[in-house]
DNA sequence: ACCCTATTTCAACGCACGTTGAAAACCTGC
DNA sequence: GCAGGTTTTCAACGTGCGTTGAAATAGGGT
């Protein structure tokens, strides 16, 4: 609530919008894409409305059925591309000596987390939680490209239920830091962190469990 | 979508549903409660329906506003009475020796959550993203009586970055296994949990961050 | 220039939601 | 056994949602 949609691009003129084919270098299609991330992110999935969705990219909320088909559909195509690039992540864990891949985790994490803010994380845990057809498919594409690479990297026995673990303390850390906001350690700097927990990423992925 | 809410207690009269005060037994207030809990878990804030919510407890949806005010404070008198006893808990924690307070909080808090099937945890993790007020409540909640009482038992320094430490290994836990249910990590034993994750909960209790 | 088609806005539909006020059924105290 | 209050259902309201079909406007091909 107490929340608008800032829309006005500026002229006050009281003419309806023109309707018909726009001007040559906009892209409506590209334009409702960036802004369903954007509200998605923002409000979640039942809380994006669509109408709200093209007031901020400018343009009709008819436009979401005339491009994508719907809502869901719309919803689909946005999502499933917001990942940051992940195997590019995972290139970068991998490369260096296996004793200090916890460090580059915890690095990398908050790296990539930090300056966007959070927001995007809390909303993928929104989405996980809140809708289950995009919560599988999250933990399939989870499963699939991050867990299982690290994996088969891994030389070690028991290499799923370790990369659970490591996942779990991660994940643990971004809810911790960036939803819940638990202080001090959502106010820590990265090297406070990387002493504190790379340590005991490190002992999950190649310590002793048992 | 296509998911209806069953409702029929077995009886097909098409006589409409009788009136007035029921009969002596019952107690729709606290019938509410409990479907409202359910529910609230099942499908989030947004989600869950009043009439949803009033069908499950086999009432009317006007009861809602009779007997709470309206579907926020029904959910605000459901939600922050799921919390399991924290102190009793926390008691339990801290009886015995420091050197094994974490396998403690493992066994301790799959206990408390296996056994009613990690629902009500994912309800609380979609409460804390999804409603802002109620994030507040449970994050104060959260902190004065779990992580201060841990924090003034502890005699090390960097108290609260600890406490702060743990609760992400200790969420994060929960979210694997309850939220995303990463294998084998979800399905895995206590004896197995306790050995993989004690150590590290241990070493941020009592070991060197530094 | 002219038609054709793609693009966009507009107005409206149908639906589900939370909420409300009044009527009906029940219980309690006298 | 009647009066008064409590509990419950019912019907309706207003709102906001996703979606739809038609009208309006622009560009592209010939």
């Amino acid at each position: 609530m107490t929340h608008d949609d800032g829309v006005n691009t500026g002229s006050d003129q009281t003419e309806p919008k023109r309707r018909g084919r726009r001007a040559g270098g906009e892209d409506t299609k590209a334009a409702l894409l960036a802004a369903a991330r954007e509200v998605f992110v923002e409000r979640g999935y039942e809380g994006a409305t669509v109408r709200s969705i093209a007031a901020r990219a400018g343009v009709d909320a008819a436009m979401v059925n005339h491009w994508f088909g719907g809502k869901e559909a719309l919803f689909a195509k946005a999502v499933l591309q917001v990942p940051v690039d992940i195997n590019a992540l995972v290139d970068r864990l991998l490369d260096g000596p296996d004793e200090s891949i916890g460090e580059r985790m915890v690095r990398n994490f908050i790296g990539v987390w930090d300056p966007i803010g959070g927001g995007p994380f809390a909303a993928m845990v929104r989405s996980v939680t809140s809708h289950d057809q995009v919560a599988d498919v999250l933990r399939g594409f989870f499963v699939q490209t991050l867990l299982k690479r690290i994996v088969t990297h891994l030389d070690v026995p028991d290499a799923e239920l370790r990369a659970t673990l490591l996942a779990s303390q991660i994940f643990g850390m971004g809810m911790i830091r960036y939803v819940v906001r638990f202080e001090p350690l959502a106010s820590a700097d990265v090297e406070t962190l990387v002493k504190a927990i790379a340590p005991n990423l490190q002992r999950y992925l190649t310590g002793d469990l048992g």
